[in-house]
DNA sequence: CTGTTAGCGCGTTCAG
DNA sequence: CTGAACGCGCTAACAG
């Protein structure tokens, strides 16, 4: 009681294959009405599934991609892999998914199993910058590629998806900035990342913008943890605290740039008696879940992780039909979501006008 | 130049596609020493990538399996996905993810292209009771199936990986009821799911074992949203201040059957100015990874979640090598995570006696 | 040690 | 409108 071939279900009717084909593929000429429901009924009865393997083996297309993220446990994958999940089965096409945990010889070998598995697509969350090879691998297999979320080597020469990270830490620092008086601490993550490098320059970029003198602004280095986030605000503030009157090491403002690090510069305010947003503004990046379940609630900077999933899945399936989308890569816009850890503006711009929707054109 | 085949290999070394297949496959008789290495740097050369398709149509295992969860972005889903994806790799096998966004007809429609995709075998965190049928569909194709987290009908009938969430919801609850005059409330899930009777059934055998008065138990009804856990809480203490100095309708302890809805009633409790753990003592249920974020970070019961989904696969893996594991299904173990929502009980039995260790045994 | 032959299940000609 | 024959890339069984 194997599985049923479309050889059996042409036998049972007393057609030839052909005929069982075809009305497997919905075409309309070639089956005759009665015939094709008398197929479609056998079909149903016998359990038939046509098999994708067979089927892809004639037609070269598996009508499956590859998705490859650093880490599935890690709150903000699994969103992009959701967006792109949800596009790829409405266009018919299903996903295999692969961790390289980070690591640039998993990855290569998960390509190595995509290929072989005859996948029509492959998005790459790469594990890092030195990615190009395995890029190529693919290339020369004759599989499209579209990068999501990091950046390889020049950002033009792919297909990317990416988020607009400079000017997320734009608007937030803007907003921060027009606090009056602000001096502003900035929380950087990993030097040597691409997010990192981008967002600092944002913050940059808004301190010239808002005319601000430079010595309000002050740049520190965490990792993206909520403990490097704690202890940094923790010892700011004992510095501040010994210095007494000192003003030149008060501030009034922090952005993270990562709400994991927000979290925790909220929990060293707390403990410290430092009233949020009153005597410290707190922005963070990302909008994890938690965020808004803080308390107040974070202020920060909100990627759209699904819909940019979902975007990567849909830039590959142009390129898997052999059209040539027009532009290579798309920015996607951060948004700047005002909760509890700022307070309320009425005079700063509403930060829409500096969006834009570059996301929202044809690709 | 397209994608080279095996046939192609075998016209540049001058051998058959038998003797490429033979070095392919790493069979030690077959082929000399010599000739295969001439053979493995041409592959390397010319970029071959056998097909896993080709292979699997005649060896009839495609080495992948499906995992059809309800939700991606639910953070505790991709903890599962990670253990099951893990295993799978190194057992060198891919991963199709669905999602059926906890609907039955896309559940179906997910196993229907899973099917199709040829797949050796599925795990399957169901989206329903009624999911029976579905399930038929894949023993009628001869496909292995492993259920995940959600119990299908009879637990006993088919292979699965269940949490044993009546012991869980016991140790939390004879936790809280060993507090001195202890006066618990139990916020429960929605009644029609499966976890939430069995979480009742334990906490109502703790309030048995422990000997404690009926009375002291107290059980409404939450959905599992931070915001019932919130409302639940608020609205208890907002009645037990109206009563004044009648202490029926005081509380010292809430457990609560998720996470979400312990925070809910930990920000319920701050708010009212309640001291946690002094006054009321707060334990959760799944150990989320903001659960170590709260302030106190919250006492909980810790689900092994990637853990259940790595068992899942291998015992997956077993079916699909046709081996009949011992057990059809396995109960892992929660354990109860101590933290600040608690307060230390030097005299309270250690959590683990409890525990028995049931999933270390063979599959 | 190596080559030959025959499928695996399906899509696609091209004749009928 | 229908059917027979071939090929997709690979493995398995059997020859040599």
């Amino acid at each position: 009681m194997a599985r049923p071939t479309i050889s059996d279900i042409a036998k049972q009717a007393g057609v030839s294959k052909a005929t069982v084909s075809r009305v497997l593929n919905n075409r309309p000429q070639g089956v005759g009405g009665p015939t094709r429901e008398r197929i479609r009924k056998i079909m149903d009865d016998t359990g038939f599934h046509p098999s994708a393997l067979a089927r892809g083996l004639t037609t070269g297309q598996s009508r499956s991609v590859g998705l490859i993220i650093p880490d599935i446990a890690n709150p903000f994958y699994p969103l992009l892999v959701s967006g792109a999940e949800r596009a790829l089965s409405a266009a018919g096409y299903s996903l295999f998914l692969c961790h390289s945990a980070g690591d640039v010889a998993k990855e290569g070998e998960a390509i190595r199993v995509l290929i072989e598995k005859g996948v029509d697509g492959v998005i790459l969350d790469s594990a890092g910058s030195q990615s190009d090879a395995q890029v190529r691998t693919l290339e020369k297999a004759g599989i499209p590629v579209v990068l999501l979320d990091r950046v390889i080597g020049k950002r033009s020469s792919r297909y990317g998806v990416f988020l607009d990270n400079q000017l997320g830490a734009r608007q937030a620092a803007l907003h921060l900035l027009a606090r009056e008086a602000c001096r502003l601490i900035y929380i950087n993550g990993p030097a040597r990342l691409s997010q990192s490098v981008e967002r600092r320059s944002g913050v940059e970029a808004a301190l010239r913008d808002s005319g601000v003198a430079a010595d309000r602004l002050r740049i520190v280095a965490g990792d993206f943890t909520l403990e490097s986030g704690r202890c940094l605000t923790a010892s700011l503030i004992e510095a501040q605290r010994a210095a007494g009157a000192d003003r030149r090491l008060a501030f009034n403002a922090i952005f993270a740039a990562n709400d994991l690090m927000a979290i925790g510069a909220l929990r060293a305010l707390r403990q410290a008696g430092v009233a949020v947003p009153e005597e410290v503004e707190v922005i963070g990046f990302d909008d994890i879940e938690f965020a808004r379940m803080t308390e107040p609630p974070l202020t920060t900077v909100a990627q759209p992780a699904q819909e940019m999933g979902a975007i990567s899945a849909e830039l590959l399936l142009r390129l898997v039909a052999g059209r040539r989308p027009r532009r290579k890569t798309v920015l996607t816009t951060p948004r700047l979501v005002l909760r509890g850890t700022t307070v309320a503006r009425s005079a700063s711009a509403p930060s829409r006008s500096l969006a834009g929707d570059r996301n929202h054109g044809k690709l």
